[in-house]
DNA sequence: GCAGATAGACAATGTTGTTGTCTATATAGT
DNA sequence: ACTATATAGACAACAACATTGTCTATCTGC
C-alpha cells in the first residue's frame, strides 16, 4: 500500500482541503445554491465591501486581467456580482458582490465556523489550536490566496 | 484584513500544500526537471512498478479514461512513461514509469523526507505528531487522491 | 497638452477536462 | 462452440479556465 509513496503530509493537506471544501459545496447545495462552484467561493472573498476593479480582482486571485475579466462575466450570469461604472476613474469597472452573494459567504462562514467548533471538540482545544499554529508556520509568512489557476498549470509562468 | 474572511482552518490548508508544492518544483526545477509540473507528481504515484493499464490509472487518477489517456499521451512525450501492450489482455495497453520518472519520484521523496525532518525539527516531535494525526483524523475515512481536475470543475459531474 | 502608464475589452490559443461514439477483444451463459 | 454483453481504449467534438498579444479609452505627471 506504501508503495510509491513519496510524502504523506502534502497528501494529508490537500486531502484535508478537499474533504472540507468537498463537504462546504455539498451543504451548498442543499441549501438551494447548487451552481456555486469552489471557484466562486475563492474569487468572491476577494471582493471587499465596496467592490474591486478587474485588475485589482485578478491581482488577488493571482490571474491575468483577462481570466478575472472572464471569471466577472461568468458569475454575473449567475447573479452573484454586478459591475458598475467606477465613479471616479471612468477607465474602470467596480465589481460588487450580490446578495445573493453575501447569503452564500454568510452560509460558507457559517459552516467553516461549524466545522471548526466540530473539529476543536473533536480534538480537544489544544491540539486544535497546536494544529492551526503548526499550519501557520508551514504557510511561511503569507497565505497564498492565489490558488485558482494553480494546480495542472505550469509553475513558471 | 479580516474583511469577508469565511474561514481560516481550508486556507491553511491549501496555502500549507501550496506552499511545499512550490518549493519541491523549485527543487525539481533546479535538478534539471524543468518539465515536471505538479499534475505529474499525481499521476507518477499512481503509476505501480508493473504499470497500470490506462483505465486503472483513470480510476486512481479520479478522471475519465479518454483524460488519463491524454495524460499518458503527455507524460509519454516528456520520457516520464512507456507504452507497452499488455501481454494477457490484448485490448489493454501497460503503461510503465521511465528512468527518468523514477528520479522524479525518488528526488520527490528525498525532499518530503529532508521537509518533514525540517518541520519536525521545527516544531518538536509532539507537536508534528500531532499535526500529522490531526491531518489523517481530517480526511475522514481515505486520503482522497483525486485531486487533478476536481479544484475549478463542477463538484457535480 | 502630450507622453507614457493603466483599465479593460477582444481575439486566438493551450491545457485539461468532459460526453458521445466506435472498434477490437474478452468473458459468461446457454 | 456461439452468442450476448462487458470492457479497453481510440477518435472527435466541445466546455472551462487559463494564457499571450493587441487594441481603445482614459488617466496622470511633466
Amino acid at each position: 500500500m506504501t508503495e510509491n509513496q513519496v510524502g504523506e503530509l502534502p497528501f494529508l493537506l490537500i486531502g484535508s482541503f478537499r474533504a472540507v471544501i468537498d463537504e462546504l459545496h455539498e451543504h451548498l447545495r442543499s441549501l438551494g445554491y447548487d451552481d456555486v462552484r469552489p471557484l466562486h467561493g475563492f474569487a468572491l472573498q476577494s471582493i471587499s465591501d465596496g467592490g474591486v476593479s478587474i485588475t485589482e480582482f485578478s491581482h488577488r486571485l493571482g490571474v491575468t486581467k483577462q481570466a478575472a475579466a472572464k471569471t466577472v462575466a461568468s458569475m454575473e450570469q449567475l447573479g452573484l456580482v454586478q459591475r458598475h461604472p467606477d465613479q471616479t476613474d471612468s477607465r474602470a469597472t467596480n465589481v460588487t458582490r450580490t446578495e445573493r452573494a453575501d447569503n452564500v459567504l454568510r452560509e460558507s462562514g457559517r459552516f467553516f465556523a461549524r466545522k471548526e467548533r466540530e473539529w476543536r471538540d473533536a480534538f480537544g482545544a489544544d491540539r486544535f489550536e497546536n494544529l492551526l499554529a503548526a499550519l501557520q508556520e508551514l504557510t511561511s509568512p503569507a497565505p497564498e490566496t492565489s490558488i485558482p489557476g494553480w494546480l495542472g498549470r505550469a509553475t513558471r509562468t
